[in-house]
DNA sequence: AAAGAAGTAAAACAACTGTTTGATTTTATG
DNA sequence: CATAAAATCAAACAGTTGTTTTACTTCTTT
């Protein structure tokens, strides 16, 4: 029978799953380096051969957790900026860029532990972003689009730098303790402090106060 | 003789200091997880033995390498911050915080690896800071005068965040390659393109463009 | 010159790493 | 029911980890 035959791949494909987020939470607590078999499977529940079973090695396993992670927080930021229109704001554009990450920050979990490993991965990146690269310079040309409209006169590629810098406060918010701090406060709030200093890096400020 | 007993103590500290400084480039490189025994002895160029004879054990070594960064970036910042007045710039105090990190980032060698380690135990901090909490607060401080003569109306425990969050942007720029792109630049063009993003930050942006 | 402290060095230690093997169980299909 | 594929498991593999032990050299002091 089709359907039990789907019921036992099922089986398999939940240890597999299993791994897969054991990992994911792993990696964003000890980092790419500091992940080890036995944990991972122990925390999956599951036999360290399966490792090799299913994705053929650590490694492996790593690199597919990875971009996992990677993709679905590029989903989920490209789905924030969808919203701009030609005429957005920077603090729109801010928005843009804070929500994904802020949310999950607020969330926990395995929310948590994607941003997390998304933020790793922006320290050291792996050789290639395989086919992920699409979406990742898709966000890119999303911010310029409003960039270049709300602040004429400023080398495009100094706008990608502003935005590659407020990504890396991102970033950092997600790995480090002030992050933490951070996320204890409502969803809301934590906008409302950050969205100002966001918009503030991308439009710079040029003369002495 | 005196002199000969010196000597000898001198050829001490020198497999003493080899390992330490051993210790901080790989620190830099792989992170605390990712410190090997054999791979610092062997840098070092000394025994593994001497690792437990001189310090007792390798997180021992770790720690003293981690105090030892940091101490030296925390003295190059509170000289950068002395400079400022009570009518200082938010310029002046973003360069203040930018230049030490900049600087590092352009030498290269011992220099990048100290601030690559400073910004690594920003991510995992030890469990006490130890005597540097007072010249890490002096810090703070010094930034929070010119934030309340330059930006009044907001909330001290906001300036303090603002503060922060620069500093983790440019923890950031210390650890990704998007900081060693920028480390290519000559390093008064770095400042002149750094410190309106940074100075931009702690201003914030409140009201949509 | 003898005794002793300071430092170095090679080897062995147990505990861990990722991976593989071979047997066993579970499941789907004939 | 029988057969074969899919999946799981305990055990063992070789290699590496940090630490300790022991012997040895080097230098200082009495």
């Amino acid at each position: 029978m089709a359907e039990r035959a789907d019921l036992r791949r099922e089986a398999g494909q939940r240890t597999r799953g299993g791994l897969l987020t054991a990992t994911l939470e792993l990696l964003a607590r000890k980092g790419p380096e500091g992940l080890s078999l036995r944990e991972v499977t122990e925390k999956a529940g599951a036999n360290v051969a399966a490792v090799s079973y299913h994705f053929g090695s650590l490694k492996a396993l790593r690199d597919a957790a990875v971009e996992t992670a990677l993709e679905r927080y590029l989903d989920a930021q490209l789905e924030a900026l969808a919203r701009l229109t030609p005429d957005s704001t920077l603090t729109e554009l801010a928005v843009g860029f804070a929500r994904p990450m802020m949310q999950a920050l607020a969330a926990g979990g395995t929310e948590l532990a994607i941003i997390r490993t998304v933020a790793r991965i922006g320290i050291d990146p792996p050789a290639g972003w395989g086919r992920l690269t699409g979406k990742f310079e898709q966000t890119r040309t999303d911010a310029l689009r409003v960039l270049t409209a709300r602040l004429p006169g400023i080398d495009e590629q100094e706008l990608i730098f502003r935005t590659r810098c407020i990504a890396g406060l991102l970033n950092w918010l997600a790995l480090a303790p002030i992050g933490a701090e951070l996320a204890a406060e409502p969803a809301e709030r934590i906008e409302h402090r950050l969205v100002p200093i966001l918009a503030g890096a991308l439009a710079g400020q040029a003369a002495p106060v």
